[in-house]
DNA sequence: ATATTTGCAAAGGCTTTGCAACCCC
DNA sequence: GGGGTTGCAAAGCCTTTGCAAATAT
């Protein structure tokens, strides 16, 4: 029926921990959705499901690998991992902050992990993060300068 | 006389702030060292400068891409950035949690600025971020299978 | 049936803020 | 001298914890 709900059940179980309301209401939250803060997670579904038991899901989801933290200033949002969404990652504008998600190519991958050989590191996961200026405010830059 | 401190004054004026003493101070607590947490700097020169000027410090260097945010789990280190350290990255041990420095290849720089660009964005920065098995640990694992 | 998980409520930390005193330019 | 900075102390958040009640297997 429910094909992500199934492979979040899978995992818990095959690790030894129950499938509950909070873990699969956590779950659906980030379903689809922009990273989310622990803020709006409690908005989205505080209502069923207690602050505490969103921190403590969260706590198991990242042990598992189910979701990663993706630090911003102070804060932090979480969205599922690779294995319930594609791997991707962040480029994040300097200027209006906005997050836009992006694929690497093969040539990165490997380079990476041979990378990480060189200082005896066995690879099993990388995040990359670029930061830079977004379309929109480099156009608006242009913009404004010819003014 | 102290080249690093000079540099710090440098671009502080450059954007129009004052070289105070709590502002060396943080940046000296930095130098030529390990990423440090606010608790952290709080030991080193706590006695001299109050918690929140270091705060308002690491936000307006942060500001000013004098350091570096490297987020732990819910806390922070701080580190001085590019400018008067080395660009380098992080590898982390999912075992161990040593935090291994490394340094990148020009293909993955090259990469990374052409992958920004497929989705419009000028890079002006990037981190990446490798997590795997150390040295040490994967010995630790093969002593022990052996058993 | 029972081991795990949750909700609640309180405690514990960390970060931010306002304002007077202080310091850099 | 005067505007930018700091220290202090208090407020405001966010996160963690213990324990009894509820829930999953």
């Amino acid at each position: 029926m429910n094909k992500p709900l199934e492979a979040l059940a899978a995992t818990l179980k095959s690790h030894g921990y129950s499938i509950t309301k909070s873990r699969k209401a956590v779950f659906m939250a980030l379903l689809d959705r922009e990273p989310q803060s622990i803020a709006e997670l409690t908005k989205i579904i505080g209502d069923t499901t207690d602050r505490a038991s969103i921190y403590r899901t969260l706590e198991l989801f990242e042990s598992l690998n189910i979701v990663e933290r993706l630090p911003i200033g102070w804060k932090h949002k979480f969205e599922l991992s690779d294995t319930f969404t594609k791997h991707h990652h962040h480029a994040t504008c300097i200027r209006c902050g906005k997050v836009v998600p992006f694929e690497e190519s093969d040539v990165i991958k490997l380079e990476l992990k041979r990378q990480a050989e060189t200082i005896g590191f066995l690879e099993t996961n990388h995040q990359l993060e670029v930061r830079g200026i977004c379309d929109t405010c480099r156009q608006t830059t242009l913009a404004r300068s010819s003014i």
